[in-house]
Order: structure tokens, then sequence, then C-alpha cells
DNA sequence: CATGAATGAGCTTTCATTCAT
DNA sequence: GATGAATGAAAGCTCATTCAT
């Protein structure tokens, strides 16, 4: 947690410096991120740097936080009443608020993603102690409750489809950039975008890709 | 490339030097991974390393291109004559090949791994700037056959497919080694674990896990 | 010197303020003493102390004539008027005060010790450009009264006693400290304990421990 | 223990290396010496240092090691046959030897000191954490022989003589320092005044000060 | 008079790379 | 061709002190 200095500043300047820390985490990776480098793009002192975080896995435990908080806003309403709707359903909110959110937070969505693509990493083994294992378990609790209905088959393996699914997910996201970097479609069109990578991982997911 | 010093040495000095590398690339990552500590585990002089590697890109690169060649050897007939078999025996004997060969040789494929997990890293960038494109067209050149064969539904999004094909691939093996971490299991099992990784996934790319 | 403000204060707000910084200092020792740690301490603002004092220097030197001057608090009656005991009497009372106002302010007293211990370190040697010539000069009285009377062997170097005696002070102090650390004796034991210590220094200093 | 490299080097380099550290660690102790100072006191490049030594430790302790092998040079026959002497000559010839070397080697002579002044300091603690208590014991056998010949009066508590030894040793060496500062004296009469000091330490341990 | 954010020099340590022998 | 010492920029972090409100 950031000390009390971080949240007493004016907002211009917090949000200066945290677009600075996400852009620099995002760019360069926990490991290879620069303190230096932050200061010298928030243009502050270094030892304001240490004024305002305890240290390095600080900043990054807070952004971290911020995304999490962030997301929330991007969750759709279908996702609010989980048992109204099926599996596939939920998945398509899911990933369409995941992508909204990175469409427009591109960086932020960046080194949220981190946290999946490099689970091992001891910063985000502790980040993740116990958020991780809740995620699972509601997972497997949708994967449960979708078998029960039906809508899945019951023969899967669910540890391997919920490890599938996160992968997935960081697919999703890198796929998804990809596919738009460089170009700066307007807007219809990138939203066009969104919903067809979505439908494709839908589709994926759900019949998979041989002839019925 | 290395430099011609480098192809001198003694067979049995030059297999040293790749051995200590691969474990430190394997360990530590690109970017955290200590010449020092090599040159120390190879027991050679700093300079000596100079004299055959232009710098650390140099080595990590020679050993990705030696990864490579290695691979060929576990390619099984199979996959050396793609025309006889149907998309999804020669997806499993691709697998089956990459996962029989992370099993013998573990921190090879572990660094070779890393290169699709990692794939926006600027080395890994340059590493690929022709590979992955090889790569992906012969993928796409699969895909197209088995489209044609009647193997795989006609409305696929190739690019899109050949990305999660690419993605599942490193989930595969972090799942596998997942699964068998800490363990000591006798050949036998491990070889029906690996089946059953292997088979999980191929259905899973076949069916999705929706009810039919 | 403190600035007028710090004597402004509420006696109340002061007290905590100097029984900080002895804390700290008594700790830490002057160099490694943090500013921060005691403006924390003390509940005041890091600005507020830089009003009170003029700089690190200045808290330490007023916390050393407060400690002096405390120590005025201790002196028996006996040391008040010098001329009417013997040399060894008046010593074994000098020590004994300074051993009650130890036991009963230990980290003061901690503090107050450091400049004897460490009189080389520039600090000090700051504090006592005068206040240690002035208390050689009345040692040295003291001496030549004593050895006038008879009391005290007249081929001894004075200087060099002085010296001595002006360790053995200190070495008291830590030996009484060592010896009762971690035990909580209570009053009466630690009373006899006391005068132990300063009756085998005494001995010490009058008799030697060569054999008669 | 510093690395292979330090040893390596040419003995002029190592000796000012060596020089450097020693009149930076006496003049500023332990915690307060600076890597910054010794490497450019040294004029070597602040990676060299590192290449010489593991950390501010290893040089540290390295010293100290010197010092105590350089100070066997100067230990009189007197003291390497305990058993022939009486108790006090063995005492004038273990401080002689001292002050024999700290006339010579000044600074080294100041800094070994730091060892016994700050024993508490954690780096000295680690550094004695047997030596401390082999020189007691050495200590006490010396004292217990003394007794039983009649050489010392047999009622002085043990662990206070030796407390006080060790404290009159520091301040032996503080007073001879201080009584010569900034004078050039001839070798002679710097001679004399070692013999005097040393002199009237052994008489004031012996007899005290009181008259007989 | 109180506040607490701002500052920047300083700290120890690591590292890939170069250079002289 | 082999050696290993030399280099210096960069890392994360601390701290006494100043400054604006």
């Amino acid at each position: 947690m950031p000390k009390e200095t971080f949240f007493n500043l004016p907002d211009e300047k917090r949000a200066l410096i945290e677009a600075t820390a996400v852009s620099e985490f995002a760019t360069h990776g926990y490991d290879n991120a620069s303190i230096n480098r932050i200061v010298a793009g928030a243009k502050i002192a270094k030892g304001s740097f240490y004024q305002y975080f305890h240290d390095k896995k600080d900043v990054y435990k807070h952004l971290m936080a911020r995304i999490a908080e962030k997301k929330l806003d991007y969750i759709s309403p279908v996702l609010q009443n989980p048992g109204d709707y099926d599996f596939f359903t939920l998945l398509q909110a899911a990933y369409r608020s995941g992508l909204d959110f990175a469409r427009e937070n591109p960086q932020i969505a960046l080194i949220g993603n981190q946290v999946f693509k490099h689970r091992d990493h001891p910063i985000h083994q502790e980040i993740f102690k116990e958020g991780q294992d809740a995620g699972k378990a509601f997972y497997e609790q949708l994967l449960r409750l979708a078998i029960a209905r039906g809508e899945i088959r019951p023969d899967i393996d669910i540890p391997f489809v919920i490890h599938i699914l996160n992968t997935l997910n960081v697919a999703t996201f890198e796929y998804y950039f990809e596919s738009i970097k460089g170009n700066d479609f307007n807007m219809t069109e990138i939203d066009d975008d969104v919903m067809d990578t979505v439908d494709l991982f839908i589709d994926f997911i759900k019949n998979g890709i041989g002839t019925p």
C-alpha cells in the first residue's frame, strides 16, 4: 500500500505518476522496470518517489489493485447475475468486458495481463496468494453448474479446462492487440473487431474446429 | 552467429559451454541471465566468452538455433509425410513430439518455450523476424489442406486459429510441467501422463467443450 | 541551541520530543539516528522539527546539556563539599551518583556515556571543546588535594590518572549494564549490585590487583 | 575472504587499496565508511572493488585478519612462553608489543582497536564469534595461575578484572595517541614515551593509586 | 507556528563488455 | 587463442534538510 503522502497528492500529479509507472511496467515488465525512468518520466525527484511508495513492489501492487478496481467498471450486468445466463453467454460477456477495458486502457490492460502471463513470477505469486485460488474456485463452480445444466460435456477434465481458459484469456488480448496494432481505425470499426474476436473465441471454445 | 573460435573448440568444451548457458537462460530468463554465472559454470575465462560470442544476444540466438535443430530429431515419421495423415493426427504427433522432447530435455524445452511465451520481447522478435512467418505459413498450409479435405470447419478464421494453436502449445507444456512437478514417477507413468495430456488437448481443439 | 520556538512549546510536548530523541540517539548512536524516526515517534511534522532545532547536531547538543543538568540532581551532598571528605570517599560518591542516575534513567545515561566512549567523534569533540577541560581541571584539583593530604601516592602521573578515571567511568556503566541485562531484579537487589560494583572499582583504583 | 583477484594484484596496488581502506575505516568507522571514497582514494573503478571483495563486510574482515596477522610480528619472546614469567611481566610485554605495533602502524592500530571499543556492533560480534570468548578464557587462565602463585590478590572478582583489563587496553592506545598527537618527536623520545606509558599502566594495575 | 511534500546527493551492489598481456 | 583485471553506467533505496502553504 502506498503511503498517505501519495493519496494526498493533487489528482493530476497522482495520475501522471500512475500513468508513467503503468507505462514503464507495461513496456519493461516488473524486473526490468526502472524507478529512475519512472521518476524522470513523471518529473519528480527520486526521493519523492520513496515518499509515496515503500518500494518497487509497492507501486506495482498498487497499480494492480487500481487495475482490478478499474476493471470492475467494465463488468456488464450479465456478469452480476451469473445464475441467469448460460455458461457461454457469461464467458462472452466476460471477454467482452475485458476487451472493452483493454481497448480504452491499453497499457493498463497490458500490465494487468502480465499477472496471468507470468503466473510463476514471485511478485505475482505474492499478489495472488489468495486471489488466484479464489478465481479458480469461481471458474470451477461455473463449470460444474454448466455441466449440471447440460451446457457443457460432462466428460471434460475440469482443472485442465480452467488452465486453458486462463491461457486463452491472455491469448485473446494479445491477438486483439496485434491485430489492431499500428492502425487507427475509427471507433465503430474497432467495436466490430472486438465483437468479432470475442465471438471467434466463444465459438472455438464451444465447438472446437473439427467438423461436426 | 558465434565467432569461428567457438566452432574450433573441442566438442566436449563446446558442449559444456552450451549446456551451462542453456541452464542459465532456462533458470533466469534472457534478461536476468548472468554471463558471470555462465563463465563460472563452464569454467572458462570471461574474455574467452567474448572471443566465442559477440555478446549475450549472440549466445542466446545460437542456443535457439541449436534447439530448433535438436527438436528435429524428435519429429515423428508421421510429421515427415504430412500429406498422408489427417490434421488432428498430425497435431497429435506434433504435440507428442514436443512433449517427448521436453521430457528428455526439460531445460532446453523450457528455454525453447520462452520464445513463444514472451513473443513480444525484443530479443524474441528479433530471432523470429522471418522464422515465425515461416512457421505461420506452414500452419496455414496445413489448415487449408485440412479444410479442403473436410476435416476442419471451413468457416474458421485462419490467423486466429494459428494464434490459438501456438498459445495452446505453450499452455500444454506448462500444464504438463506443473502437473508432474515434484513427482518422480517412473517412466511408464510419465508416458501415460504425456499421452493423456495430449489427448485432452486434441479433443478440446477438435470438439470444444460444448454439448454436441 | 534550539530555537526560541522550541522553548515556547508546552512542557508536555517539549518533554515528549526530548524523550523520543533521547531514545533514538541511545539506540542508534549519533550517526545512525534518524530524524524521520524522531518526528514519527514524537508525532510532530518534519518541518516542525526544523523550526525547533537548527539541525541534527542542534538537538543532540541540547540533549547533552539537558543530561548534564539532570545529572546535577543526583549529586550527593558529599560531593557538594568536596573539602570535607577523602578522595576515595568522593570518588565512591561520584560513581554511586552516576549509577543511581543510570539506574533511574537508563537511556539518558546511555547517550550521556557515548560522549566519553566516542570522545574522538567530531560531534563530541565539538561538544566538549571547553567542557572537557573544565572537567579535567576539577579532577586535577581533587587529585592534587588528595596528594597533599597523603591519601594518594605523590608519584602518580596526573594527566594519565585522569584519563584512566574517565575511561573506568565508562567501563563501570558498561559492566553494570551487562551484568544486569535481561534481569528484572527488584529494587533492593539492584541497589546491592550497584554498591558492589562501585566497591569493586574503588578497591581496584585504590589498591590495584597486586599482592600487597 | 577477498576474491582471488585481489591476491593476484601487484603488491603495490594491493597495498594501496588496503591502506586506503584502512584509512577510511579508521576515520569513519564501519558504518560510515564509504566505498565511494575508498575507490576514489585508491584510484580504482567501483566495479573493480567488487571484483576484489564480495562486499563491505568482506574488506573489513580482511583488514582485521591482516591486522591480527601483522600484530603477531610484534609479539615479544616473553609472551611466547607465558609460563616462565610472572603476570605483570607478561602484561607489560603485551602492552609494549601493542604499543610498538601502534607506533609503527598508527591507522591500523586505530581500526584494530575499534573491535574492542565497539564490541557490541554486529560486525564485530560476527568477527569475534569465538575469538572473544577464547580471549577471555586465556585471560582467566593467566589470572588464576597468577593467583595460585601469589602474584595477585586472591579476593579479586575475575570477570570484573578481565573487563577492566580489556577496557584499559583500549585506553592505553588512546592515551598514547593523544599524548603524541601532532608532535614529531624523534624515535628515541617516542620509545621512551612508550615505555613510560606502559610502566604507568602496569604500576596502576598492580598497586592502584592509594598510599600503601 | 504547523505542516508535510520536495529535493538530490549519497549509499552499496551488479553487470555486460573491453582491453592489455 | 586464452586470460582475467578494468570499467562505469545503472540499479534500488535512504536521509538530512528546505520550501511553499
